[in-house]
DNA sequence: TTAAAAGTTCAAACAAATTTGAACTTTTAA
DNA sequence: TTAAAAGTTCAAATTTGTTTGAACTTTTAA
């Protein structure tokens, strides 16, 4: 490996660690996809910890969390010591991943305790109008619930379909 | 305000608070949101600094990102000291203004990056599989574009015709 | 003017999130 | 079996993000 390949190589994941970033991820869950989708061949994890600088610990738990998420997957097919990963390609999926985690952690749960909200409101003093904002604050939740049904449905199509999809979208506004 | 009042304003404050961490802001910046929203009249820095236990600094801060998001407005009606605001009803364009950050901050740098990634990849030892690959990472980032472009361009609409806007979308795919 | 109130700034303090590494369990090749 | 390698766990250390408060500037009512 020349400099110049290291440079980009190690350039390519710093990016797509920053972008999964800010998507609610840790930096190193996309270090460590974009280090293995980059390598084009199934990469055992003493590989992966040692190229991105990680303790045993959280290549441990980073592998983990991305195994759970279907970003990565196992490849039992290479007969030498350890576990093999494969990128799983579909990144929208780990998008995807991230509102499901959202959703099932805080807008379910948002839902709920603002229907109790509106009930204790109700019965107390609030205005017609507050009672009215209280509404939307539901209304809200719902539609980011329902985004991440379209985003649900949305993830198994290619990103450039999904381009053009979005593009359509945008002329109809 | 009685306790049960109380009990209502102040889990609606904290639940806006946690969702509205959950894309990207500070808690303290939803919680002054609905603080103002929820009272349906002008209110001044201190009633808000008080309320929310916040130090002059911190509501300093807080108060001006919002205003600079359009968030809160100022209002000027009032004549006694100190600054008034009411809240921007319009819950979208805050998270609007978080993607149109995270565009500014982050996808036009990502892209420029990730340009120059695939000319050092180019003029280096890439395969034309991993060429392809950052290729895609390139268009996911312009994805990430669009979807922030069709935000916008939702970001005047009432929530209810955004509902039934997903509805459609949901019923195509 | 002017002085008290309001608002800003930013380095230090604090809090939250992430990573480390040592002690542990599980897997595997001989 | 067994012992070395691989993987897991979690409390402590580190890093990152947020808030505080004191010194400062700006605004305002008299």
């Amino acid at each position: 490996m020349n400099g110049t390949e290291t440079d980009w190589f190690t350039e390519a994941i710093n990016v797509v660690g920053e972008v999964i970033g800010f998507w609610g991820f840790k930096e190193n869950h996309g270090r460590i996809w974009a280090f293995i989708h980059l390598h084009q061949r199934p990469m055992n994890t003493t590989e992966i910890r040692e190229h991105l600088g990680l303790s045993k610990g959280a290549a441990s738990m980073l592998l983990s969390d991305l195994e759970s998420w279907s970003v990565i997957l196992r490849d039992d097919s290479i007969s030498e010591r350890g576990r093999f990963y494969v990128a799983n390609p579909n990144f929208i999926e780990m998008i995807v991943q991230v509102m499901k985690r959202r959703e099932t952690d805080i807008i379910d749960h948002t839902t709920v305790r603002l229907q109790q909200v509106i009930k204790n409101a109700t019965e107390s003093d609030a205005s017609p109008k507050q009672l009215e904002t209280l509404h939307e604050m539901t209304e809200f939740a719902d539609m980011m619930k329902l985004m991440i049904t379209v985003g649900q449905k949305l993830q198994s199509r290619s990103i450039s379909e999904l381009s053009s999809f979005l593009h359509t979208i945008d002329q109809l506004l």
